[in-house]
DNA sequence: GATTTTTAGTTGCCATGTAAATATTTCCGT
DNA sequence: ACGGAAATATTTACATGGCAACTAAAAATC
C-alpha cells in the first residue's frame, strides 16, 4: 500500500508544543543513554549537583513531576546507586535524597542542558531565542490559569 | 519544615517546552474528561472525523505516536465503543480503524482545538502567535536533526 | 517458483504521569 | 495539652509512551 495523501494537521498549538517537546526529549534521551541516564534522572541529578540533600517534594517541584512520580524515579536512581535516601532527624516525615560517590562523579554533565540549548536554538538569533522563551512562559501561564467561569 | 529557597532553574529550552506542553495537555485532559475522552483519544477521533477508515500506521503518524502506542490507544477506544477495527480485504495485513455511531456522535468536538488555541494564546497578538508557531517549527526541526558528527 | 526482505500490526517489558488511598508526623487552634 | 487539620512520603491502580521482539502477509529478488 502506497501512501494516501496524509491528513493535513490543524494549526493546534498544543499539538505543536507536544511535538517539539517530544522531539527535544528524544534527543536528550539519546545523548544521555550513553551515560546510562534517563532524562528524568539527569534532571534530578542536575538539582542535586547544585544542592545535595533535597526533599522528595522539592525534587518533585523542581523536576515538574508530582510526588509519586518523583519518588519512583528516586527509587530507580537508588537501585542504580546514583543517590541514597537519608532519613531526617529533625522531621521524621522527611527523607533527604543525597548523592552517592557515583552520582557525584557524573557532575561533568551539569552543563548538559547548554549543549541541548545550542542544538535546539541552532539558526535562531539571540533575540528570537529570548522571544521564544518569553512567549512560552506566557503560554504556559495561560495553560495553568483556571477558567474563571 | 518551611521552604528552603528553591533552586533557581537554568534557562533550559527543553524543560520549558516540556512544562508548557505538559500544562497544555493537562488543560486539555481536564476539558475533555467531561466527555469521557482522553487527549490521545480525541486526537485520533479528530483525524477520523475528517477521514473515516485510517490505517493504524496512519493514525500513528498523525498523532505523533509510534505504532505500538497507537495500537493500544485504539484498543481502549474499541473497548469504549468509539471505533471498530475492520480487516482489509485487499491487504490482509491491514486494519482499517473506523468510527462507530458513538464515535461519530461526538463530532461536535471537532473544533475543540480552536478553544484550546484561544486559551493558550490569550494575550498574544496575531503576530506573536505566528512567530511562536514558526519558532516552534524550527526548534522541532533542530531536535529531529541527526547530529552530522 | 522459492527464498529473502519489507511492511503492518500486535505484544511484552519497562519507565513515566496522574489520581486516590494510606501511614506517619507535625502544626495549629482552642 | 489535646484533637483535628495539614504536610511528607509512599503504595497501588491505571493509562500512556518508547523500544525490542514477534507474527503474519505482501513484495522483491534470485
Amino acid at each position: 500500500m502506497a501512501t494516501k495523501n496524509p491528513l493535513t494537521r490543524p494549526k493546534a498549538l498544543g499539538r505543536m508544543l507536544n511535538f517539539a517537546a517530544g522531539a527535544s526529549t528524544t534527543m536528550c534521551q539519546d545523548l544521555l543513554s550513553e551515560h546510562g541516564l534517563t532524562l528524568a534522572q539527569w534532571v534530578i541529578l542536575s538539582a542535586l549537583w547544585r544542592q545535595d540533600g533535597m526533599l522528595v517534594s522539592e525534587i518533585a517541584d523542581y523536576s515538574g513531576n508530582n510526588a509519586p512520580a518523583a519518588s519512583r524515579i528516586v527509587d530507580r536512581m537508588e537501585e542504580g546507586g546514583l543517590v541514597k535516601r537519608v532519613p531526617s532527624k529533625e522531621d521524621k516525615r522527611v527523607v533527604l535524597v543525597c548523592l552517592t560517590k557515583q552520582g557525584q562523579s557524573l557532575d561533568h554533565l551539569a552543563n548538559f542542558y547548554e549543549t541541548v540549548n545550542q542544538r535546539l536554538l541552532e539558526g535562531l538569533s539571540d533575540e528570537e531565542a529570548e522571544l521564544l522563551f518569553g512567549l512560552l512562559e506566557r503560554v504556559e501561564a495561560n495553560a495553568r490559569a483556571r477558567p474563571e467561569a
